[in-house]
Formats: structure tokens, sequence, C-alpha cells
DNA sequence: TGTTATATATTGGACAACCGATATATTTAA
DNA sequence: TTAAATATATCGGTTGTCCAATATATAACA
């Protein structure tokens, strides 16, 4: 818990800390998916896949703060949302555009 | 240097290591300031003022990597880009809009 | 069956981003 | 001049991001 002031442990985002968080949270809002389909997927945008050792424990903190949950199926496992993680992911947003507003080279 | 691959220190940005480096970067391409007005700046976009141990050692770090300069007047200084922290802006920000792609509510 | 490939997971080490506290220099006010 | 305010700077400690290496479980293949 804790996003508005910055005391409180892990940032689920936008401390500049939960970029990754933030990023996942915003991928799996699009489609449930996992672990492996999410490497690629951040491979895709940053030009580099992340390895286990980067993605796994940020799925695991984003699970242990309740922001998603998992569905087991054979050797994988499909991410999503929990409610609290589609309200976090909301807050984000604004919260991010507020800060990075003017870098993208759109409107404003 | 660096900023194609995983290795290397520091990362000026986009890793996601280094989004503050980057949006201090933005920043000050918009505009030449000293350490309380970036704070200023960064506190209207978060929401909360960076505290000084927080700002003063990633301007060093951008110094350090050749990518601002200092300009010393009075008590004040006032911090811009160089040649090369420009370069570097524009390739981060590119790398910025890939990433993120799709979370500004504008076009994608 | 045993081999190989895939998905998940942890460990250790490095660096970036953070705060609170403290310290120093300079400017302004008393 | 002394005191207070402002700007810069550093220190110690915590968390998040990152990789390479390693380990385990399941699936697909030989």
């Amino acid at each position: 818990m804790m996003h508005g002031k910055g005391h409180g442990p892990h940032a689920h985002c936008c401390d500049m800390r939960g970029m990754l968080s933030f990023l996942i949270l915003f991928l799996l809002s699009k489609k449930p998916m996992h672990g492996q389909e999410l490497a690629k997927e951040l491979e895709k945008r940053k030009g580099d896949k992340p390895s286990p050792g980067t993605i796994y424990p940020a799925l695991k903190a984003l699970k242990e703060a309740g922001l998603i949950r998992e569905k087991k199926s054979g050797k994988t496992i499909t991410y999503s949302l929990t409610e609290e993680g589609e309200r976090v992911l909301r807050f984000s947003k604004r919260q991010f555009c507020r800060i990075f507003m003017g870098v993208f080279p759109n409107r404003e």
C-alpha cells in the first residue's frame, strides 16, 4: 500500500524505482500473459530480453503486493491483474503522464 | 558511452534504472536550471520534492558522464546539456517512446 | 526410456533511486 | 558582525532493477 507520499516499502510504480513493475502491470492489463510472453513483449519494446533474474522477482513482488494473480497450467503460469491491480494501474498511469508530460512528441 | 546493450556502468537512461537521469536531462534541455529549480520542477510533476540526497548525486553522475556542464554563479550552479548530452537525450527519448508506447492516452 | 527444450525460480553482485541527517559555502537580514 | 536563510554536497541505509549462473519442473522428442 502507500503510493501518495514517499514512505512505505516498495513502490508498485512511479517512484522512479517502480517503473518495471508499472510496465508489467500495464502489459498484463492489455492481455494476461505468462512470464516468457511478457519477457518477449519487453524485448520488443526495450531491445533486449530481460533475464529470469529480473522478471520473476518482479512478478513475485507484484503477486505478494496483491496486484496480480497466478493461474497455473502445466509448466506455464498465466498472470492477470487483480481488482487492486487495476485500481493501482489507473492511479499509476495518471501519475506517469504527469511526470513525463512533454516527453512524448504528441500533443503538449 | 554505452547505451545499446546491458553492459557498462550506469545508464543515463532507459534502462529502467536511468529514469531519473533521463528526466533530469529532459528538463534541463527545455531550460538550463540550478539544483533547486530542478527540484521544484520535479515536485510539480511527481507530487513531492526529491531530497538533496537524490538530486545532487544524480547531477554529479551526469556531469561525470559528460552529459551536463556547470556554470557557477555565487551560491547557485546552473546546469545545461553538453553536445553529448543532447545526443544522448535524443536517443533516450526515442527509446522511451518505444518502451512506453500505449501508456499515454493520446495516439500511440 | 533418456534427451532436449521450455517455463519458472533463486542467488550473488552491481548500480540507480530514494530519504533523513549532516555539513559547508554564500547571500541576505538583523 | 552575527544570525538566518538558501544552495550545494556527502553519508548510511533501504529498495528496485539488472545480469549471469544455477536449479528444478514439466513437456516434447528421440
